[in-house]
DNA sequence: GTCTATACCAAGATAGAC
DNA sequence: GTCTATCTTGGTATAGAC
């Protein structure tokens, strides 16, 4: 197989793998079994552990703006709100994607890690206030409405769906699409 | 010393390294360290460092819970949301207490961990939606705003405040003593 | 491009002295 | 109650063959 394709399963794998257990917890020998490679083969296609989850990092974050502006070119109206945060959660189905970005949120007293996260995070809000024109109080709602997601899903909350507690905070976490479509319909929150 | 005595030094030494490196990223040998003990000593003192985390979770879930019983006892008025969004923030000053439970809580894979972190979470959402009368719209925005509070602590988002957007984003997210003002004045949002 | 074998180190935990 | 010494495991990274 050539490297470049070899290069996306692993990253691929890592994210998901990273995803699961951190930086910290995840080992390149578990990326390498999900990868279906040897483990130092990982480790000599991206030279350490940490570039490699700074290369997941980068690539969460290129998908993340990469499905927020095309949700933007497509809609140029007013449920803008709405439709960026459906297509938030649609990237919880990209497995690792929003989970390692979380990892890497948590790790900012590690000095290379932290400067790619803050720089990460930065991105996305200059995004929201001065390409998508959410204003500061706009732009803090959606991004804490983003923590909350990622926090449920780094909690596997859904796994005690069965709790009515549970099942009513998921539901008010999440976007639905439902909630999409009474937006769509121009209603009152 | 008590045991006793030696055991909370060893807590709050613990607390504050796994808010500053995660579970799996902090070692015996620094929380060691920092309570100036040797390293057996302090897993000799817990059984293991899986069940010292999970002690500093359920210590920092106590403090959290008797900081916010204690915003609802006193406050019984209009403005409870502001009162204890200031209480929150406050809980930011003893270290480590609020990244050790978001360290925890994106940890939620981990069996033994995971099962911790989403009790704690429930904890609190039985809380605001039970005892302090809040709507799950409500807590929701409470928890989301707190869920982003965390994430720029764990990012480390204040070293960069030279930053006008990063200023802009810190002084949205942050609830201020004048936002709280402004609220026990009865004015809106 | 990919593997096997392995060096090397760090970390959690235990034994046992004082 | 607290330490020093140490066992043991597991993980990253390297060397080098195919």
């Amino acid at each position: 197989m050539r490297s470049e394709d070899r290069r996306e399963l692993i990253l691929a794998a890592a994210m998901r793998v990273f995803g699961d257990s951190g930086y910290v917890g995840t080992t390149t020998a578990e990326i390498a079994r999900a990868a279906e490679v040897s483990q130092p083969y990982v480790v000599r296609m991206f030279g350490t552990k940490e570039k490699l989850f700074i290369e997941v990092l980068g690539r969460a974050l290129d998908l993340l703006m990469q499905t927020f502006r095309g949700v933007v070119e497509q809609a140029d109206g007013q449920d803008l709100h709405q439709r960026i945060g459906l297509a938030y959660v649609e990237l919880a189905e990209t497995p690792g994607l929003l989970l390692s970005l979380m990892h890497g949120f948590v790790l900012g007293n590690d000095p290379v890690i932290g400067r790619e996260g803050r720089r990460g995070f930065m991105v996305v809000y200059r995004f929201l206030r001065h390409e998508a024109g959410f204003s500061a109080e706009e732009a803090n709602q959606f991004l804490s409405g983003g923590m909350l997601i990622n926090t449920m899903i780094g909690l596997r909350m859904a796994e005690d769906l069965a709790d009515p507690d549970v099942r009513e905070l998921m539901e008010t976490a999440f976007p639905t699409k439902l909630d999409a479509m009474r937006g769509l319909l121009g209603e009152q929150r």
